[in-house]
DNA sequence: GGTATAAAATCAAACGATTGACTTAATTTT
DNA sequence: AAAATTAAGTCAATCGTTTGATTTTATACC
């Protein structure tokens, strides 16, 4: 049997990713994980500080299970810089529509863009902010764009994925849709990225 | 001065769009207009009746200060299937960023998402899922491609845009930078949709 | 045109239920 | 003996909703 701190920070991050954080009671948590009320103050003193320490969880599973991952790919293959780009936007969208914890790590993200009272958007400080910034280093290497061109497209490409992942929630995808869906990003990015028109300040 | 139920509906939907369903008491909607506490009951019956109201309202004002006028514009002008589709794209885009009933509307819409609970997913099914059948539909005119692909790419335009929505709500953007994202949008459907790989099945 | 009267609109006050935070004292596990 | 966990409950605050009284408005009548 799992240890009750982590049993509860782990249903919790499910909750507050379905429901949000007013949509949860501290009642809902713990009746979830079958542990008692004052388990919550006990091991994280406050609800907040619940929820706080599962944005943290969050973080630190996307850095080790992804951010971590990549570097190591990257660093360990000798790519082109559009390779590079293409390599982590695949690897991004894998990642985005994997498993459980990626999953509440999507409908959090989203979510604290939408609630500007939450814990200040670590998670976009933290994981996707230096991810766009990356992306659009990446593109101003390949096409030569000024800075701003790069930034829009990066979050188009980012964002490309974010929007699916919003729609996911509504409309259950197949794999095999998924699997288009992909292919198609990739295959725009690959085009965009390609094109000989000039963008901006060059 | 205006109808109580009017400025009630006007005010609620401006607190919804910002803070959500569950963001809002009812004691503070009736304090930003000025009403009693009881208005809503006696005009709505509740604060979920409110809500439902809420949103009603933005699909009617959807439909006639955007989907009505581009109609319209779409009729009256006679335009190749991808000046068609780049219009109602730029035209979505302006709409988007424009005043604040569309900017409630944006922002509601993306709650709507997130929320499996609200009143279902109402703005999506009679604005937003419309549009982007209808984008699908010039898109496989303007390139041949087969359905499933046609989707994915709406989607993504469509999908494009509202991203960039949702980020506006953490990074306040400038007028100019706003003409930036327009401007890049309106050339990667271009680039894209003239694209000469075949995708998908033909 | 002034006035009575019914209806509509608005009000202050309170309802019962639930919330999150916190405490206590007892019990179980380590 | 210490740490972890439990049941039960207190507390003030807030929630959506309701009540019964009051004010405003509209309408009908003299």
């Amino acid at each position: 049997m799992k240890n009750t701190k982590e049993k509860l920070l782990e249903n919790a991050t499910q909750m507050f990713a379905e429901y949000g954080f007013d949509g949860v009671s501290t009642r809902d948590l713990v009746a979830m994980s079958g542990v008692n009320l004052c388990t919550i103050n006990y091991y994280f003193g406050s609800k907040q500080k619940l929820y706080d320490a599962v944005i943290d969880k969050i973080i630190m599973d996307v850095k080790t299970s992804f951010v971590d991952r990549l570097d190591y790919e990257l660093e360990n293959h000798n790519m082109s810089s559009l390779n590079q780009l293409l390599f982590a936007i695949g690897s991004f969208f894998d990642y985005v529509f994997s498993d459980k914890i990626s999953n509440a790590m999507s409908l959090i993200t989203i979510r604290e863009f939408l609630m500007p009272l939450s814990s200040g958007n670590k998670i976009y400080t933290e994981i996707l902010g230096p991810l766009k910034m990356r992306a659009a280093k990446l593109i101003m290497d390949i096409t030569g764009w000024d800075k701003t061109t790069a930034d829009i497209q990066a979050h188009c490409m980012v964002g490309q994925i974010m929007s699916f992942k919003v729609h996911q929630n509504a409309v259950r995808y197949t794999r095999n849709f998924l699997q288009d869906v992909k292919q198609q990003i990739l295959e725009n990015c690959k085009t965009l990225l390609s094109d000989n028109k000039p963008r901006g300040i060059k």
